[in-house]
DNA sequence: GACGAATTTGAGTCCATCCTCAAATAATAC
DNA sequence: GTATTATTTGAGGATGGACTCAAATTCGTC
């Protein structure tokens, strides 16, 4: 339909030049921090363009608008995650069920700096929810591949609920750990308890074996 | 310090009549729709209004801006829930732990009609923080005492450590089965059954039997 | 029904924030 | 150096939504 690959809405160029794509990055990092610090509403177009060291026109420029920044946000948190959740999957072949659900829940721990505002994101109101939903859709495909390479047999369906499980407790652990945590000290250890019960009892059926794959028994 | 219990916040008067008092009723109660529908921020005091039938200026004679109206809501809610933990209380010392755990998970689900509003409200991001902290410590505290009562011999800090990890699967399971829900069908069942699993690892040691307690073996 | 008190009304003020744009400046090509 | 193109600027425009208030209306009481 579109003859080239830019949104419809209004104008906003790509940077042509190193200075532009630079900016870009500026302005990109500076909205992360500070929807991560204060969420999506809360934050202004002005404040972001400010803690670039810019001004809104440039921010104007680059995003036809403040729905634009989140999209392009969520975008590249969709790629680390895609990149993460292969990786994850590679390793998962040399892990026992156990292991993997101590990787599992820190990941989004782990890979808070380089998704800092997703969040955020995800839990603010937009018109356009497509990518938030695009976002959840490709984690819980990149969490349900990872639990069956590591119990292969694992029914595929099954595997996505169970992810979607994952996902939230995974969710539930970075808001406990968040730094304005109102949670009690030991809560984040209970909910790694709870995750590890979880993932055994529904993995365990399937548990790859060096010679093998156990069957399952009910 | 204050001499009478009213705000500083400038005026705001209680209903002096019945006709007040209905008209605060149908404005909480379309404020609570309005605020569960599209959350808080996006809901507008002219929108509370007019699904109340009424003009802002009747909503800002009983509330002197948007938070309190927020915060009435929520002071609500809390006494809806204290009295239901009060009588889950009661029950608890009929209930096994798997029992516990079942009613205990389906608690925000049943209850949702009447607090309909607690989970967008529990989000926002407003100045005061206070009544919202408040509102999370009795949840705690009233999940914990049940926990108590079902597993006598439980140390108080552990209950409040699980019970923080009780409430979050709760409102886990509440945004599953939210309408716009975006997870599997079969994902709120798996959510139930870690719950269960984990709710009977930890009380099981201190389970009450007719005759007795029965003491902890690691 | 007359009086005062409670309630309702809705037009209007104020202000924050999104977004625009024409002109200035900087970088690149030749 | 000059022409061209990319980037920056920042003062407004436009909008929407929180909040105000003086006047009108309804209610309760005697």
């Amino acid at each position: 339909m579109d003859s080239n690959s830019s949104r419809d809405k209004r104008t906003s160029l790509q940077p042509m030049r190193a200075a532009g794509r630079q900016r870009v990055e500026e302005l990109l990092e500076a909205a992360s921090d500070l929807m991560a610090e204060r969420g999506y509403e809360a934050t202004t177009m002005a404040e972001i363009a400010a803690s670039a060291g810019a001004k809104v026109g440039s921010l104007y420029r680059f995003f036809p608008n403040k729905e634009a920044v989140a999209d392009a946000l969520v975008q590249r948190h969709i790629a680390v995650l895609e990149d993460e959740y292969a990786a994850l999957a590679k390793r998962a072949t040399t892990l026992s069920p156990d292991a993997l659900a101590d990787v599992l829940i820190e990941l989004l721990v782990t890979l808070h700096p380089r998704v800092k505002s997703l969040s955020a994101l995800m839990e603010a109101r937009t018109d356009r929810m497509e990518i938030r939903d695009r976002a959840r859709g490709h984690a819980i495909a990149g969490i349900a591949a990872a639990l069956r390479v590591c119990a292969p047999g694992l029914d595929e369906a099954l595997a996505k609920d169970i992810a979607a499980v994952v996902l939230n407790v995974m969710k539930v652990l970075r808001s406990m750990l968040a730094k304005d945590a109102p949670t009690t000290s030991g809560a984040p250890d209970e909910l790694r308890q709870m995750h590890r019960l979880y993932l055994t009892d529904r993995l365990q059926p399937f548990r790859r074996t060096p010679d093998g794959i156990t069957d399952a028994e009910p």
